[in-house]
DNA sequence: ATACATAAGCGAAACGTTTTGCCTTATAAC
DNA sequence: GTTATAAGGCAAAACGTTTCGCTTATGTAT
């Protein structure tokens, strides 16, 4: 069925080596190189990938791992990068691991037999917090096989990683409330143990202490979307109770404001809200959702660029911290508090 | 670095072909067995898929094509299909197509070369809807790789599908009003015009003529979510306006309830809502909301095996057509009403 | 005993490329 | 006119497997 470069070989009069040399972009004589494109067209023939990988020991494929399935931001980030892989002739395998077995032997076995150039490592909170040896990203190291962590720094073991600029978000958020004249702040995070919450959290709390806000002024919760309601109303019941909230998640967001709504209390009107983490729907809310949001893109792009560079051999740096500005969108969810 | 087949045989004072019966299952002695494996384990043995590849031109690997970059819901099917598929010692690979070009050769290019087993399609009315040559579906069946589509039919080709079934979903919602009482209905669906939407509302229609509900009591709409909150509100403004609207989204559906809470229209006192296409938030809100959800790891499972059955040469009643069942979640956003 | 099937093992070829080392020819330098 | 240099081409080896055809040993039915 397919034809192969010995066929090209011998309708062109040349060698394989020649052909091949042509396939590499390596210098053949223009009428040779007329020639054997001619021939190509015109025997279909296209160039076997999996024999290309197993003679020059390259893939050119870099391989997603992720921990859980079904997890919307993750799953999309996933044909983000893929995007991003493909302008350098990547092409993307995505593999699922165990986050919480001691052992990831099985899952570095894959990689290897399969030969990927480069890993790209959706962390769980159970891999990086460990410095078990027989962890993903010790197995990865020992096996000198480079990857590229998203969201989470590895705690045990240097590592390139690149996030959103989670604290600075946050600080950002709060400063803007804060121009605006509230003094009473409330925190809604979900798990404020994660990385990333307590980088959110930090950015929120280093713009309070700027402004000089007492301890007792700032309302902090940590925990379930389905309980946040609940929190949100014993909150809103205390006397002094904070006027405006950051809202460190899509789902808590939904969650606040239909809350709110129930409670009868308007944005902003009766209080003011911003999200971490947008959504096109919060701009079509009423009020429309002032938020910060992650530039997932540019998180791909840069993942990807730095994976590459790993690939490529160049070590400057390492161990590279990236971190990707948040965008902050003002819409109309903040009042401006008279003093 | 790596051990080879050909170390083992050393190691081992056996041969080559040995090795290889032993890796492939056949049957070998078992005391050869016992020393192949041990030796295995001391060597670290890895098998190479690339060179296993090449020699049985077999790759175990199915490519998911899909259409669009970032998209929340195929992204994270992409996942939960490479969980099933992984279960079938198939690994996955992600890559995107240009769907509106009119010509996808070097997506067929690329499959070609990477010599995938299979490809799960998710299609784009554009590839779909039409029967032009060079696009996909006719690529990947004149190449003769097996491949099924995800969610809609395909037009001008016979192929294999699976799609949630969108008219016994959307039927069985609007029963379910229609039973409450509800005489006046809407339903808001995004482009009516797709497969997807199309089927919704067939089911839709189809229990409103079963219920002798008269055309002018049903109020339709299809549009972006922008424009969503502007046409619930003259809806609403109108004398005799539903009493309860079906909801063809997750996003239009959060872009209702935020629309009637500025309207002051209380869930479901004043008015009545579904929604097609379910999420945890949903069950988070007050009222919670009664959802049509589709099992999207179903459509996953399906996918994989009906295309593990086609890759095994495996043509029995092509083309198929599965529907999976959705499931209906009644929680507290539909009122009952006194006829 | 003879013939015959079955099981297990072996060496060598094959899969479709890239790479190596050598050879030829053309070009430039002196 | 000789010699150095470079460019392009070629045959063959290599990458790490699986598979083919053959051999030998073992058991079984005639």
């Amino acid at each position: 069925m397919g034809s192969t470069i010995k066929d090209i070989a011998k309708d062109t009069n040349l060698s394989l080596a020649t052909i091949s040399k042509y396939l590499n972009g390596k210098n053949i004589l223009p009428e040779n190189k007329k020639i054997i494109e001619e021939s190509i067209q015109r025997l279909g023939y296209i160039p076997n990938k999996t024999a290309q990988n197993l003679r020059s020991k390259k893939t050119n494929t870099v391989c997603i791992l992720l921990p859980i399935i079904g997890d919307y931001f993750w799953g999309s980030l996933c044909s983000i990068i893929e995007e991003h892989l493909r302008k350098y002739n990547y092409s993307t395998i995505i593999s699922s691991y165990n986050a919480s077995s001691g052992d990831n032997t099985s899952e570095l076995q894959f990689l290897l037999s399969k030969q990927v150039d480069g890993v790209i490592l959706i962390p769980d909170s159970n891999i990086t917090d460990d410095r078990a040896s027989f962890k993903l990203p010790f197995l990865l190291q020992k096996a000198g096989i480079p990857f590229v962590c998203l969201d989470q720094e590895l705690s045990g073991i240097p590592g390139d990683f690149v996030t959103s600029d989670n604290r600075a978000g946050a600080y950002n958020a709060t400063r803007y409330l804060l121009e605006r004249g509230h003094k009473r702040l409330g925190i809604i995070g979900g798990n404020l143990s994660s990385y990333t919450m307590k980088e959110r959290l930090t950015g929120f709390q280093n713009a309070c202490s700027e402004y000089q806000i007492p301890e007792r002024n700032l309302s902090v919760y940590g925990g379930a979307v389905s309980s946040c309601a609940e929190y949100l109303r014993i909150m809103m019941s205390l006397p002094e109770h904070p006027t405006a909230v950051l809202i460190l998640g899509y789902d808590l967001t939904l969650s606040a404001i239909m809350t709110l709504s129930v409670l009868n209390m308007q944005i902003p009107k009766d209080f003011s809200l911003i999200s971490f983490d947008d959504d096109e729907i919060f701009s079509a809310f009423n009020p429309p959702i002032t938020t910060v949001v992650q530039n997932m893109d540019e998180i791909g792009r840069q993942a990807t660029e730095l994976l590459m560079k790993r690939i490529n051999g160049n070590l400057d740096s390492f161990p590279e911290r990236k971190m990707i500005e948040t965008t902050f969108i003002i819409r109309k969810s903040v009042k401006v508090l008279a003093d």
